[in-house]
DNA sequence: TATCCACCGGAAGCCTTGGGGG
DNA sequence: CCCCCAAGGCTTCCGGTGGATA
């Protein structure tokens, strides 16, 4: 985690202002933050838990009646002090009257689920149930086997034990949703109905601005109480992150500021993504020093971009299910075949031919379908459907990614014994 | 301008997998 | 040991549709 994070002062300081309240016992309201990738939403809300897991503990332990007395040990002094801008923002010094300190006084406890993995009803229930329950504990909840309404209330209870307030941060809460339905969230959003000793508040983070539409008007209002958009980055503000995570990280002197300069531009370009301005300005110094080069060029920072797409590329397609696999690897030996843009139909010809050979069962129309749009959201595929009036509609397909170079990666493991074999092409449509 | 092709893609349901509890 | 249940992978069913053509 960075020392500081330069660019989102605003934000920090209304996620300050919202979420302080939890440390003189009140529940702040949900939030949603919503920004592409690399905006640095998840970075900003696990550093502002950690502010407060920290202020509170030390408020556990000596329940002070100022804010202003809490000073905690390792907090930077820049975060620290937005804290303490919102608590003198809202007026609440004075956190506590003598008297009713430990009657309204709740620790803060954060969980973060992130909902790419935890990506079931299941999975995010027995996680935050988990995350309050110590490792080697003989009643933690088990991956799977329970039903549902066990899992609830067991999660009632570990949430009611734990006597505090609990912040669940849920990242890619929208990924969660669309797999899974949001009846988790509304179990979520009115847990507290349920709770007599605890309280949970949610901080929702997506990519999808959105986001929101699809839930149930009642999950709808709840979850998004707060609202907050994280912007893309601008090149500017990107080369002062890169500034200050590589005076931090790197080796200062060997970086030029057109170097930074240079990566800050292209990820700008990128949708101002900051990982991946990191991530080609580290890779293209692993390169530079590699190659025992003295100096850090463009050169290596466009090499570095490349090699950053084709590794994700490749790490992608290596943990593609198999069907999917020998999907992508129809349509890749159809493009080696001549066929740039191809048919749903043909594809499915294609696969079906090649899935007999291989001994697999044979999917069905519709499910090829089904992993042409997984394919297509991974940005490996783009297709689109058009139609040809009185022809009919179809899909046309074409490949995003080198075809040799991803073929060689497929031909790993059982696809291999195709090796050679070409696909038939019937059709003769051109586009 | 109404038709109608040939496929799209949502919804629901089926079957299987795998761990838990009684 | 048997049955319960969530989840994943897949099929079945079917209403929907953009636009060239009659
Ligand atoms: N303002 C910033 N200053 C320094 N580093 C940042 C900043 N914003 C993002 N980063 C870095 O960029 C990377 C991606 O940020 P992250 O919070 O994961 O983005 P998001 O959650 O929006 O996809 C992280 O390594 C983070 O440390």
């Amino acid at each position: 985690m960075p020392d500081s994070l330069p660019h989102r002062e605003e934000e920090i300081r209304t996620l300050a202002r919202i979420l302080i309240t939890s440390l003189k016992g009140d529940t702040p309201s949900n939030i949603m933050i919503y920004g592409m990738t690399g905006t640095g939403k998840t970075v900003v809300s696990k550093l502002l838990m950690k502010a407060l897991q920290d202020k509170s503990e030390i408020l556990e332990n000596q329940y002070f009646s100022f804010f202003m007395d809490i000073h905690s040990t390792f907090m930077p002094t820049w975060l620290d002090n937005a804290l303490r801008e919102a608590v003198s923002f809202l007026g609440i010094e004075e956190l506590f009257g003598r008297e009713v300190i430990r009657d309204i006084f709740k620790p803060v406890k954060c969980i973060y689920i992130n909902c790419q993995q935890m990506d079931t009803q299941y999975r995010v229930l027995t996680q935050i149930a988990n995350r309050l329950t110590p490792f080697n504990d003989e009643d933690r909840l088990p991956v799977s086997g329970l039903p549902m309404d066990e899992v609830h209330s067991r999660l009632l209870g570990k949430l009611d034990s734990s006597d505090s307030l609990i912040i669940i941060i849920l990242d890619e809460v929208d990924r969660l949703v669309f797999k899974s339905g949001d009846d988790v969230l509304y179990t979520l959003t009115r847990i507290n109905e349920e709770l007599s000793n605890s309280r949970v508040s949610l901080l929702g983070i997506s990519n999808n601005l959105h986001f929101l539409e699809y839930l149930d008007s009642r999950v709808k209002s709840s979850l998004g109480a707060e609202e907050l958009v994280f912007h893309p980055y601008n090149a500017n503000q990107l080369r002062d992150i890169l500034k200050q995570r590589s005076e931090e990280a790197f080796y200062p002197e060997a970086i030029d500021y057109d170097v930074i300069s240079y990566c800050a531009a292209l990820a700008a370009q990128e949708n101002g993504d900051a990982r991946k301005a990191l991530d080609i300005l580290r890779v293209s110094a692993e390169m530079a020093e590699r190659d025992h080069s003295p100096k850090l060029s463009d050169i290596y920072v466009r090499q570095a971009q490349k090699k950053i797409e084709m590794d994700r590329v490749n790490q992608v397609v290596r943990t593609l299910p198999l069907q999917t696999k020998l999907v992508l690897y129809s349509i890749l030996q159809l493009k080696l075949g001549g066929r740039i843009k191809t048919t749903t139909k043909e594809v499915v010809e294609t696969y079906s031919n090649y899935a007999q050979r291989l001994d697999l069962t044979v999917l069905g129309r519709r499910q090829v379908v089904n992993l042409m749009g997984e394919l297509d959201k991974l940005g490996l595929i783009q297709s689109k459907v058009i139609s040809f009036g009185r022809h009919g509609r179809t899909t046309v397909v074409e490949a995003n990614v080198p075809s040799t170079e991803i073929l060689n990666n497929l031909h790993n493991g059982i696809l291999s014994r195709l090796k050679g074999i070409r696909p038939r092409l019937i059709y003769n449509t051109s586009f």
